[in-house]
DNA sequence: TAGATTGTTAATCGATTAACAATC
DNA sequence: TAGATTGTTAATCGATTAACAATC
C-alpha cells in the first residue's frame, strides 16, 4: 500500500526555501545552463548543499551523481510541486497604498495567484480600476466570491479594520487569508491564516544592526 | 565578571514574536488593562504560555506570580529592547509601487525607522516628493548617506536592478539592507541582509491551501 | 579510473514543550 | 488559605549538519 506524501509532512523551512530555488533556476535557464548541482545552488543562496539536496528531494526529482539536476526539469518540478503551474483566482481586500502596490505586482501569476478583483469599504475607491483590476464595495464580496469560486483572500486593510474584513472573507467561504495587517486574526479552524508581519523582519534586522554598530563603536 | 547578554544569543523566533506582543500590549494599554499574564497573551496570539514567558524574559522584565506583568511597563521594555524608542533615519531605494506604498506607511516610526529620503534611477521620478518624502537620483545617494549618517537601506527596486542598487548602498557605507527583491544579494561580510521574500510565505500558504482543498474534495 | 556528486542514515544542535518548585 | 502564575530546569521534538556508501 502506498504512503501518500502528505504536504503536512514537509518542513515549513523547506517550503520557504523552494521559491528561492525557483528564482535562481529561472536565471540559470536564461543562461542556458543545462545542469546544476546542490553545491552550486548552495553557494549562490548561502545554504548547506545537503540541505538543498533534502529540500529538492521532497519534490520527487531525481538527480544524477557527478552531474547534478537538469535545470529546466528541476524548475518545472518545483513549480508543479508548489501548485504554481496554473495560477488560481484570488481577491484582495483593502485598496490602500499597500493593496495598490500588490495590485500592480504583475509577477504574481508566476507564483500561483492572480488577483481578479479588489474590495474596499471606502465608496470613493469603488467602481474604478487599479492597474486594470476592478475595485468593488466590500458588500459585493460574498456574492462574487461564491460565483467565482475564490478560495484565497489577501488582506491589506488598516489594522483597525482587519478583523471585520477578515470576517467578511470567512463569511464568504474563503479558505485561506494572507494577512498583511499587524494583528492576530480570529478565524474558524478550517481557515488558514498566513501572517505577513513586516515588523517581525524589522525586529530581527534592527537587533542585528544595533549589535553590529555597537561592536564597531567599541573597536 | 558580568556576562553581557549579547543579542547574538537571542533566538530569532523570539525576536520575530516580540513585535506581536507589542501590538497586543498597545491594544491592552488603550483598554487600560493594568496587568497581563502569559496565559492571556498566549491565548490571543495562539502561542504556548511558557514560550511567551521565555520570550519576555530576554528583555529582562520581571513579572509577579499570580498577577502577571504590568502592561505599560512590559510594552515599554520590549520597545526599548528592540531599540524602537527613538527611530533611526533610513533610505529607501526604488520608488516604484511597492516603494511608494512603504513611503506612505506612517507607522514605521513606531517600529524604529524613519524614511527620510527615497532614490530612483528613473530621472522622471526624481525631484518630486512622495508622501512628503523627497526622491533623488541614485547618484546622490553616497554623498547624502555619509552626511546623514544612514546605516540602513530599504531595497524596493525590480529584481533585475537589485544587485546594482545594493552595491550602491554598500558603497555608501550602509550596514544593513532590507531586501524586498526576490533575489539573493552579494554583500561583504560586514553588511547585514534581511530578505523579505513574499513568495516564501505564499509557498507555505498555497501548499496548505492545496492540501486543505484536496481533503475537502475527498470527503 | 578518479573524483565529484547524489541519496540516505546518523549525530548534532537548538527551539518548543512539559514538569515543578517558589511566590503572592 | 488555595490557586493561578512566575521562573527555571529537564524532556521532547524537529531541523540542520555530518558521515558515508553508491554511482556515473
Amino acid at each position: 500500500m502506498e504512503t501518500p506524501v502528505t504536504l503536512k509532512s514537509i518542513p515549513e523551512p523547506t517550503l520557504r526555501r523552494l521559491p528561492s530555488y525557483c528564482n535562481y533556476l529561472r536565471r540559470l535557464n536564461h543562461l542556458n545552463q543545462e545542469f546544476v548541482s546542490c553545491t552550486q545552488i548552495g553557494q549562490e543562496l548561502d545554504l548547506d548543499p545537503t540541505q538543498v539536496r533534502k529540500d529538492l528531494a521532497v519534490t520527487g526529482i531525481v538527480g544524477r551523481p557527478k552531474v547534478g539536476y537538469p535545470t529546466r526539469e528541476l524548475f518545472d518540478t518545483i513549480e508543479e510541486f508548489l501548485g504554481w503551474r496554473d495560477a488560481q483566482n484570488v481577491f484582495l481586500v483593502g485598496a490602500g497604498s499597500l493593496g495598490t502596490a500588490l495590485l500592480g505586482y504583475t509577477a504574481f501569476d508566476q507564483y500561483g495567484i492572480r488577483i481578479v478583483a479588489a474590495f474596499d469599504a471606502d465608496p470613493g475607491k469603488c467602481g474604478r480600476e487599479i492597474h486594470g483590476i476592478p475595485v468593488f464595495g466590500l458588500e459585493k464580496l460574498p456574492d462574487l466570491a461564491v460565483r467565482m469560486r475564490i478560495h484565497l483572500g489577501i488582506l491589506t486593510v488598516p489594522v483597525e479594520a482587519a478583523q471585520e474584513a477578515c470576517d467578511v472573507l470567512v463569511g464568504a467561504g474563503i479558505r485561506a487569508v494572507w494577512n498583511f495587517a499587524p494583528t492576530a486574526l480570529r478565524v474558524p479552524s478550517h481557515v488558514i491564516v498566513q501572517n505577513e508581519h513586516l515588523f517581525s523582519s524589522l525586529a530581527i534586522l534592527s537587533s542585528k544592526l544595533t549589535a553590529a554598530l555597537r561592536e564597531t563603536a567599541h573597536v
